[in-house]
DNA sequence: AATGAATGAGAATTCATTCAT
DNA sequence: TATGAATGAATTCTCATTCAT
């Protein structure tokens, strides 16, 4: 599947200068038709000359801006990244310098949530991954520079300083346990599971329910005693 | 992809007898090498030659067993199934009669863990359905009764009489943030993206979050207070 | 297609005794669905697989019976021939003994009709046999010594010696005429071209027109008159 | 068996353009071999693997030329169809306006003969239709707009109304009998079972015997007499 | 004598990729 | 730079025949 070379040189020829040079036009059709592709199939499945019948190219005029079906497929997972990080960025933007973590959480979550809405094709081109075989979900991280939730991570322990989480909630499953829902909720979203405008409103809804798991417990003893009936 | 026979029909040639009457090591030795093909790939992608070289059998005897390669993934996808059901059932019958909300959760957690655990690969299988076609899922679909995770929201219906949770937390949300964890769990530990011995102890701790997020709150004005942070 | 071994070694093994000792019932069941398939497809595409299931009897089974898919085929056929000459020997033998040439092509006619109309698929068995493969027809007429149509001509030729006929109607010509109209009906009738009860009036009609156009013809400078409009 | 795809879009893909695009050498090539195998196997057997074989393409190149298997065969039928009504109408064409009827089949036939005799494959091609399943005939008779053998018929009412036939004679048999009797001989003489040069002056042999009797009769008592002789 | 599991060649079709124009 | 024809390996599935029990 794809090709053996090592990771970096691939990503050095992502798309070829033919491609960047091709006219505005042009070229969002080239995307919007292979994300189309991608997104409704796994990789190996996902059809080349699909993606050019339907852009109105010729078969080898693909091969002019990528070097392969991989190079292609990474240059839109590229996008998707680049545009996830936009969308997140212009939320967190709203909020004050000093904001609460679930503020913070939320106004990311929003973030990645309102990309889901705006662009189901990118949400689901990136859920696929997950499901890829092995070789090539390593193929593709190689590619990347392990993008990183460390971020999040890093949020939970400013608030851990502040004192507003429960001592012993760990940042790293915290971390887990919001990615895992958003992540779950996007997909469920993009995948017409979920209602679109129920998202949102959702989100809040699971937000809350995770603070108060979170936040700092008034009087430990009472969470002694459910501890018992956990056991 | 698959047929367009209808599912009871299928239903009954599920393996042929010439599987069924198999010396046990060489059907075992196809369950396995199918399991493993089948999750490694997508349906589609899954290869009946590469099953079949991998298992030391021509390419014409696996028709001796199966019907054709949907009639092998159902089969796959009973036996994931069934033995699902075991491994919760087992669990649950360890409790006491009037166990509370977050006691069974966590039993019938442990026990889709431990099969995760103990059968990563049927694991991948099942989650593998998740991403295939529409078209396709429906067609599997069809052939199992409704598999219900209606069981968890009777049971969160249950303790909302007993007036163990907050009012607030609907019972269809809760359902979706409890599956939505266990699944990905299950999904991430049989991918290995989470140790093995890790699971279950970190299985409490997400509990324990959830079920104080989820419990009756003390001070409904504290919420509302909140609710302000979160805009 | 078939084997290559030569055609008069073929013929003595036709079926084995295994197979003539069976109980009546069960050879007869093994016939009819042979039958069935070869005359529901041409002699690649009829299965054995299918034979065995629909009779009920074992794939090796038939290996014991018969030494392969084509002496199976050799065996029908040569049923086929000796049966339809019973049908035509049974309507001859109504005749008197100095029947016209007319009164014999219709009786014989009606012999082959009748098997037709009584035994669809031994008709359409036959029918296949032109339209397969040159090396197969070759290989199937090796196995029979030329079936005659000889007769047809040598009655022809009698009539010729009466002076019934035009002396211009080649014997070769009339029953190849005569053949051919017979095999068409035979055919259309058995593939339902024809109703089963129009056959033997239409057969009437067929060789009332035949017979006068080969009969003496009274004015020979007629029919030269007319020859000039045929050139 | 084939598709299921209505008829008219069919049509539109026939040859895809690649095909048409070819050298003449290297497509004449292609058909040849393909109308080849299409006269030597029913179609289900008929190779697409032997054809690229026999034409040296590569098995992926023919589906350049052609959707599928269908397809292709669509094609040929086609060429024959065209062909056929092409030597039709040139035999028709030397005929005077006011031609008799027997002029009128003589030169039809001598048309569908010399193309017989001069594509024999094209013939045989076309008798094989008789023989596969009603659905797989269905499927190919719903591509053609019915070819008409109706002409022959209005032909012979036509004659009935100059009075040059007997009145007995009902047109749909005399058409049935000239039909069956010119489709025999192009196949048998396809099939070599008639040498090439002696087809033409036998079919006037034939039509000369067919004449005599269909046209008027004379005496209408001695008609009856012979009928008696026919019971 | 009867069974039925095992076999492997061969069928149609798809697809990423190359290469001459 | 753009084209699109050519390629061949890979896919699922069928079937007559063999052979150990």
């Amino acid at each position: 599947m794809g090709r053996t070379a090592p990771a970096v040189e691939r990503w050095i020829e992502l798309p070829k200068n033919t491609f960047l040079n091709l006219p505005a036009d042009k070229r969002q059709r080239i995307i919007d038709e292979a994300l189309a592709e991608f997104a409704a199939h796994p990789y190996r499945l996902a059809s080349l000359s699909r993606i050019c019948q339907q852009a109105g190219i010729a078969k080898g005029s693909m091969y002019q801006y990528f070097a392969d079906k991989f190079d292609l497929y990474m240059y839109l997972m590229n996008l998707t990244g680049q545009l996830k990080l936009q969308y997140i960025k212009k939320e967190l933007d709203t909020l004050p310098e000093a904001a609460d973590l679930f503020a913070l959480l939320l106004a990311a979550a929003q973030g990645g949530l309102k990309m889901a809405r705006d662009h189901p094709q990118l949400q689901r081109l990136g859920d696929r991954l997950l499901h890829e075989s092995d070789e090539f979900l390593a193929q593709v991280m190689a590619g990347f520079g392990g993008v990183g939730d460390a971020t999040m991570e890093s949020w939970i322990q400013d608030a851990h300083k502040r004192g507003t989480l429960d001592r012993r909630v760990r940042p790293r499953l915290a971390a887990y346990i919001l990615q895992t829902l958003f992540m779950g909720m996007g997909r469920d979203m993009a995948a017409g599971r979920i209602p679109r405008d129920d998202v949102l409103p959702m989100l809040r809804e699971v937000l809350d329910i995770i603070e108060h798991g979170m936040r700092r417990r008034p009087r430990p003893a009472d969470v002694d005693n459910e501890e018992v009936n956990l056991g």
